[in-house]
DNA sequence: CCCGAAGGTTACCTAGAGGTACCTGACGGC
DNA sequence: GCCGTCAGGTACCTCTAGGTAACCTTCGGG
């Protein structure tokens, strides 16, 4: 241990369990949504990009366990419920919105660096079958 | 659609599923760890706190396999693997910085208002358990 | 009286994350 | 030889995230 200082509190525990929280998927993307401000459930449907209703529910309700989201339901006509980002959740608004930006403006070279290495690895596993190469280096995909 | 102006683009295919690269606890722990430098094998598992060996090399792989992550193994006496940010890595530096910043800041509170709320449904439960006895009888009329 | 919308819940299933335990393989020291 | 180190790989297991499909409830409209 003891390596660079500053690093080492990884392991300390409440900051790992929050991790667990945010760090998924669906949770990054819907509290991104609710940075803009208090959604439906149907609007939040519509702008994540495929989540199911039941899993939407489910990762709201884990952020609200958490205490990053509130849920307010109105007693109306059609039943309306909105999500909004609580004061603790607001605190995450700026890295959520630095992480969703990254995202957007990567995404696509993360794709194509993906879609290139996939390609080589196939030509590699082929040149294999073909010739069982001697093969020393790195990428330990074994023969 | 069409709710608030540059919240729809969260449908954008390569923003997504860069998301669900990066977007999960030992992805995180794992960059955050490397922003400081490069580290190696053993050192990332002390420093992650409590991620086995074998889960971390299947999250370096990936990494390594989406481009943010570069593996040098050097031919030495006892093998030396050192990990390291590529230059889009790099790019992923603040936003894992804040949001790391983000949980050792607030993980002891989502923590705190976790136990809170979870205390709150325990009693909840009691008096329904107390008070509602029919709840045997809730089950969906099958037909 | 049935329909559709909104916001759920429930049952059922699969894929993958993640853990433990044990094996490899090259080296160096004794 | 035998043991220990480092960086894995593999087998086997469990648990949950996440998807589909169906049903519920309350309302207003036709």
């Amino acid at each position: 241990m003891s390596l660079r200082p500053g690093i080492a509190f990884l392991a300390d525990c409440p900051a790992l369990l929050a991790m667990e929280i945010i760090a998924s998927k669906w949770s990054m993307v819907t509290l991104f949504a609710l940075t803009d401000g208090p959604l439906r459930h149907g609007e939040l449907v519509e702008l994540s990009g495929g989540i199911s209703r039941k899993v939407l529910t489910q990762t709201l309700r884990r952020l609200q366990a958490n205490g990053l989201v509130e849920r307010h339901a109105y007693a109306e006509a059609p039943p309306r419920v909105e999500y909004s980002l609580t004061d603790l959740g607001r605190t995450l608004e700026e890295p959520i919105r630095m992480l969703t930006a990254w995202a957007r403006e990567n995404g696509e070279a993360v794709v194509t660096f993906r879609e290139a290495a996939q390609a080589a690895r196939t030509i590699e596993a082929d040149q294999a079958t073909l010739v069982k190469t001697p093969h020393v280096d790195e990428n330990p995909s074994r023969f």
